[in-house]
Order: C-alpha cells, then structure tokens, then sequence
DNA sequence: GCCAACGTTGGC
DNA sequence: GCCAACGTTGGC
C-alpha cells in the first residue's frame, strides 16, 4: 500500500464536506498538473492519503482512502487529466500543521515542504508514521 | 525549439 | 496583499 497527499482549500472543498459523503466518497477532481496526474494514476485502491487544507489552517486535518483508482476527469473537456475517489476515514485528533512539519527534522523533505504547489504528492512509510504520531493516531 | 510574458498556486 | 516558484502560452 502506497501513501499520499492531496490538498484542497477549506473554502472550495473542506474535510467537513469530505466526512459528510461518508463511505460513499467524493470524486478528486480539477487537478490539471501533469506531476499530479502521474500521482493520480499510481495511486491503488485501499491506498491512504492525507487531507491537507491548503491557504486556510496550512495543516494535515484527517486521513482518507482511495475507493477508485483513476479514470478520465469529468471535469476535464480535453480527456487529458484524472480523478479518483476517496472517502474519509478519520480525522486528525491534532492537525498536523506545515508549521509544525517544517520543524522537524525528519519532515522538512517532504513534498509538501519541497514542491510546495504540487497538489498530488507521495508521501514515503517514514513520513506518514511520524505525521500520525504527531497528530495522535497510533498506526496509518 | 527558445524564451519572455503571463497566470496560478500557496506560503507568508 | 505581496511575491516566489513554476507551469503554460505564444511570438519569433
């Protein structure tokens, strides 16, 4: 199973409407970054991602899983970008914040840190541990 | 095919 | 609100 990291600002898609479509998910689309694309593609059923909120809270709010791998973006005139679909599995009971993240020594590699516009993004094992550690959860 | 101009993202 | 990073567009 592969990690991720998908953002999305609060005000246009939030984890409050995420966790309100429950088991059965929402459709990640609107993603028109080649980079992102190629995430999209790799990401497996059962893969886990983050659910970060970018611009408002810059930090790590809940945990969510793909339900469908990557088919040809609805939203996309040109058939040239994908989506999948992912449903929440559970928030962060502490947000993990980029502030935070930058801190540590063993975070500030992460894409999040590196690529900062990167909107779709791996996250290694290693990372993912420590993110939920800092955010309360025990596992991934 | 190069590169300047421009648009967008997202942190600060 | 500003600006750095970076992707895209279009003239040549």
């Amino acid at each position: 199973m592969a990690y991720w990291l998908v953002k999305s600002e609060p005000d246009s898609w939030s984890w409050t409407m995420q966790v309100k479509k429950g088991a059965t998910g929402e459709a990640w689309t609107g993603v028109r970054n080649h980079t992102a694309r190629k995430n999209l593609k790799d990401m497996k059923k059962g893969d886990r991602a983050f659910f970060y909120h970018s611009n408002e809270g810059k930090e790590i709010v809940g945990i969510v899983e793909v339900i469908r791998e990557s088919y040809p973006d609805p939203t996309d005139p040109t058939g040239v970008f994908l989506a999948v679909v992912v449903k929440a599995i559970e928030p962060m009971p502490k947000p993990v914040t980029l502030v935070q993240i930058k801190a540590d020594p063993h975070l500030k590699d992460m894409a999040l840190v590196k690529y900062s516009r990167l909107s779709v993004q791996p996250v290694t094992a290693q990372e993912w541990k420590a993110v939920c550690r800092m955010g309360g959860l025990k596992s991934g």
